[in-house]
RNA sequence: UCCCCGAUAGCUCAACUGGUAGAGCGAGCGGCUGUUAACCGCUAGGUUGUAGGUUCGAGUCCUACUCGGGGAGCCA
């Protein structure tokens, strides 16, 4: 290569005019004749080269010509602006070395179904979407950091590998520790709590597991959560605490990410909206929604425009099958086939939301004092607001052990779930820890739990116990719901589900 | 653990009430000087998830199993 200059395709608006030489794979091409397209990706960017016959050898343009996608290559041209090309430039090549040759790569720019794709994780990872993803949940990582450290917060790192049961041990991974059951932690937040006496506001961060045998969108084994602890702190300092850390996160993106975003199609008027303060109900008042008039209607209405979808798609295809049965063009008939395809998919997706809204009106109407939220609960509540919403003071009877009891009503717990809108559901759970040596305690001999094992636990109520809280946010649904991704497993580079693990 | 759905070419999907398997993409070859998941022509590509059963005949019906998807419970 003559005495170019190496640039990154993020780069190249700094470089109009000028030779420069790029290192990346194809991502696609298309040939015309005597003109080549080569979409070229290098990790920051794509970036669209022309080659042009006679501008370059015809041998290297023979060779490029049939070059498979994803093959290595570095190139060198001249970079102009250009509105019709993908990032707004591209590239007049001039020379082209092929680094590595790839042919028959698995992954094609046309649709793949999700078990695919996941065999595939380690190619996926390059798609567009995925890189978008990925880039999207490096802001959110950034930004929780980013946020805990700059408000006086310290990092503690928690151990995976604890003896303590958080919540149930049914759902807890068990280790063979030298001989003696230890397990993969389910939560930091027993031991961030004692580091909360030491410096005052802390937060874990890290990879945390579950052995639920939950097999749903919003469920994975291994995933990330952060988790802030904060002493002298009550529900409404935790509240606004939250809110101002999820509307910071949202802003970051926005800032660092809104071209991932548009590619994504995500909806950027929602994410704009994501401020303080956020809906605040409590959980009585969520059970008066959902076995109220009010949900009722809502679902109501949500399945006359599923069956009114439902038709729309259903005449579509009607309409698509009879034409395709007459005399139609070849390139007519291949586009419909197309269409077809996709409006099956879509009145699939459709006909399962018809199936399980009268199930999920079902158990809104079922709703009863006493028990916690179901899944189906929460996605009604989070569909009929626009902004996230805290339903807060559940009962005590459905939760955890550690959460403190509300002084002014012995029936409910000082805790908070936080519920992303738009039917995504629940991206944080938090409570004020109960402080009061004997009725933690009596919590812990209630659950069935040996007072002996929370000896150090209740240490801190013993040695100047003060009023905390604290709360978890899970980095893959937060991502999901930013990015308008359906499935949390698209949103860590390698998911690994309840009896699923690919690479 | 329970409920619903599915498995057909490398990929995504067709095949009306049982009648002998077909498109698009991808791959290969050719055409085209501005393409945007380009387009056009040709070629190759299948023991219809496995095992059994009903039938003159099974991708289609029945049974069991395997694998996958969605949901409930539980949760971030």
């Amino acid at each position: 290569m003559p005495n170019s200059s190496k640039v990154y395709i993020s780069q190249l608006k700094d470089s109009v005019g000028q030779v420069v030489t790029l290192s990346g794979w194809l991502y696609n091409s298309r040939a015309s004749g005597k003109i080549q397209f080569l979409i070229i990706r290098d990790g920051t960017g794509l970036c669209q080269c022309i080659v042009e016959k006679g501008k370059v050898p015809d041998e290297l343009f023979e060779q490029l010509k049939h070059l498979g996608r994803e093959s290595s290559l570095t190139v060198t041209g001249t970079v102009r602006q250009e509105a019709r090309s993908v990032g707004g430039f591209e590239m007049a090549l001039t020379d082209a070395k092929v680094v590595s040759p790839a042919a028959d790569y698995p992954i094609t720019p046309k649709s793949h179904g999700v078990d695919f794709l996941l065999k595939n994780r380690h190619l996926h990872l390059r798609s567009q979407r995925q890189w978008c993803i990925g880039k999207i949940r490096h802001t959110v990582i950034d930004a929780i950091r980013r946020f805990f450290n700059d408000n006086g917060f310290i990092l503690i790192d928690t151990p995976i590998l604890t003896s303590m049961v958080g919540e149930d041990k049914q759902t807890l991974f068990e280790v063979d520790y030298f001989g003696s059951p230890l397990y993969l932690t389910q939560t930091g937040q027993l031991h961030v709590e004692s580091a909360a006496m030491s410096f005052g506001k802390v937060y874990c961060f890290g990879p945390t597991f579950r052995a639920e045998k939950s097999k749903t969108r919003r469920h994975l084994t291994e995933f990330w959560m952060v988790e802030p602890e904060v002493a002298f702190i009550d529900l409404d300092g935790l509240l606004e605490l939250a809110e101002n850390f999820v509307s910071f996160i949202a802003d970051q993106v926005l800032q660092n990410n809104r071209g991932e975003l548009e590619t994504l199609g995500a909806d950027l008027e929602a994410l704009e909206k994501i401020k303080p303060p956020f809906y605040r109900l409590t959980y009585a008042d969520a059970g008066d929604i959902l076995a109220g008039e009010k949900a009722k209607k809502f679902l109501a209405d949500q399945l006359e425009d599923l069956k009114k979808q439902k038709q729309q798609i259903e005449n579509r295809i009607a309409e698509l099958e009879e034409e395709q049965k007459g005399q139609i063009k070849q390139w007519k008939r291949d586009k419909n086939a197309t269409e077809l395809i996709e409006l099956r998919s879509e009145l699939n997706e459709v006909e399962t939301r018809i199936e399980n809204n009268p199930k999920h009106a079902k158990l809104a109407a079922e709703f009863e004092w006493g028990k916690d939220l179901g899944g189906s609960d929460e996605t009604i509540i989070s569909q009929m607001h626009d902004k996230p919403i805290f339903v807060t003071h559940y009962p005590k009877e459905a939760k955890a052990f550690y959460m403190k009891t509300d002084r002014d009503n012995e029936k409910v717990v000082l805790n908070f779930d936080l519920l992303a809108p738009a039917g995504f559901g629940e991206i944080i759970g938090g409570s004020v820890r109960e402080d009061d040596y004997d009725l933690l305690a009596a919590r812990i001999t209630e659950f069935g739990l040996k007072v002996e094992d929370y000896s150090w636990y209740l240490d801190l109520r013993k040695y100047g116990s003060v009023p905390h809280g604290g709360f978890g946010l899970g980095v893959e649904r937060t991502v999901a719901w930013l990015t308008g991704e359906r499935h949390i497993r698209q949103c860590i580079p390698f998911p690994r589900m309840m009896d699923r693990v690919y690479i």
